[in-house]
DNA sequence: CGGCCGATTGATAATTGTCAACCCTAGTGG
DNA sequence: CCACTAGGGTTGACAATTATCAATCGGCCG
């Protein structure tokens, strides 16, 4: 089992540059954990009593305002860690993660981490590459919701998923997991009628191929240049 | 020289928690910079050599778009962390940040951070916590720009001001250093015009006073029902 | 096979950006 | 010391993007 995990977990970053002895060694306060589709791996405002690595599937993070309003974060893809609120000194989960296709994790216990930091320097190195990987893409996303009309986001977001996720098929690369308009309005700020509106659009010129909680990039060519052009 | 900087070094939350001797150590790399109203202390794109901890002053930080379009990111107070892009595993300042009134800060060459940690291990977690905090925020801010129309977006910039730069004066709170509309607008994403029309607004209600390169607010209060209910 | 969730599309309204003109004042330099 | 100027601010008119409201369609899952 042990084992098993190593092979899976020695390939991603976060534990690159760690020998197999260090591997075993945070691997052994870890359990690996199954998340049903659809179901929910943390939620906000809950106590952060774990922290998380992915190891297959993959996970929605969102943050919901008071007035009830969801904002999707971001995707978590296998070899990210996650969860890892009380590292950034909080207490709580700031989001809630949601299993958007069956998917496998490893949990710690947050507990585990002074310890596991003393034994593994390199992970408070990794963990602080992590975070600060995902403020740029926050930042990111900040620069183009403030300098960008909707139609170039919607773009960025879908280049974005197809880097993450994207698969191979006939006709494209498609987000390997079910995504609705709905879920693309609230990666980019805007309502699920214009991302249909600009969809539709962007099928008329063979860019993309749509489909029930389904999008397949036939151009993603094309679709960059709309993106960064305009 | 180190007994002054100790003194206006440790009641700041990056060496909280660090005895005397740590902090000596911490500093013994460090030089104290000054820099001028309007000077740079580092620009995007610019190899990060060096890492900082501000003493006093305040400072933007800008995102330049490939098109030429400002984002304010954030504005830097004494006693915060800044220019840790190496740590986050990244070559260059990812932004430019300025001086917008004469500041002074501790310098780090970049390459001392490795040393630094492996003698005062708590800083690895202090800068954690730093670029926790700053995730957070830029998550707060993707929130606001999916789910709120500009007033309230401009609302809740005002009140970040207020707390992190706020000086009492006798009719309200003032942002201590020269701010311009173009400024809050580029906090926002929205245009001079639209931050002008809102401030002026608020000035007819009694809520802000304005003026040249200066925001007061008389009534946080009732700036922040605004933001919060809209 | 039926119902429901997701998607599409049209009509309309509202927010906010754009363009333009103008004012004001702080600071500069003669 | 005063005049001038440039940068910052204000305001109006208009346009454009995008949200809102509403109706309908269609295909998957139970």
């Amino acid at each position: 089992m042990a084992a098993l995990d190593r092979s899976l977990v020695s390939s991603m970053p976060i534990f690159a540059g760690l020998g197999p002895q260090q591997i075993d060694e945070a691997l052994a306060d870890a359990r690996s954990v199954r998340f049903p589709k659809g179901s929910p791996v943390f939620e906000q405002g809950h106590e952060a009593t774990s922290f998380f690595v992915l190891l297959h599937g993959h996970l929605q993070v969102v943050k919901l305002t008071p007035a009830g309003q969801q904002v999707v974060v971001r995707y978590v893809t296998p070899g990210e860690m996650f969860g890892i609120a009380v590292q950034m000194g909080r207490p709580t989960y700031p989001a809630t993660a949601t299993a958007v296709v069956d998917s496998l994790a490893l949990v710690w216990p947050s507990s585990a981490w002074p310890d596991l930091v003393s034994r593994v320097p390199a992970l408070a190195a990794s963990a602080l590459q992590t975070v600060g990987s995902r403020l740029n893409e926050a930042h990111q996303r900040v620069v183009e919701m403030s300098t960008e009309e909707v139609e170039r986001r919607v773009a960025h977001a879908l280049l974005r998923l197809v880097k993450q996720a994207g698969r191979k098929v006939e006709t494209g690369i498609q987000i390997d997991f079910p995504i609705t308009r709905q879920d693309v309005a609230e990666m980019t700020g805007t309502t699920l009628h214009t991302v249909s509106r600009i969809l539709s659009a962007w099928e008329d010129q063979g860019l993309v191929e749509g489909g029930r909680q389904k999008i397949v990039v036939k151009d993603p060519h094309r679709l960059f240049a709309l993106a960064e052009r305009g």
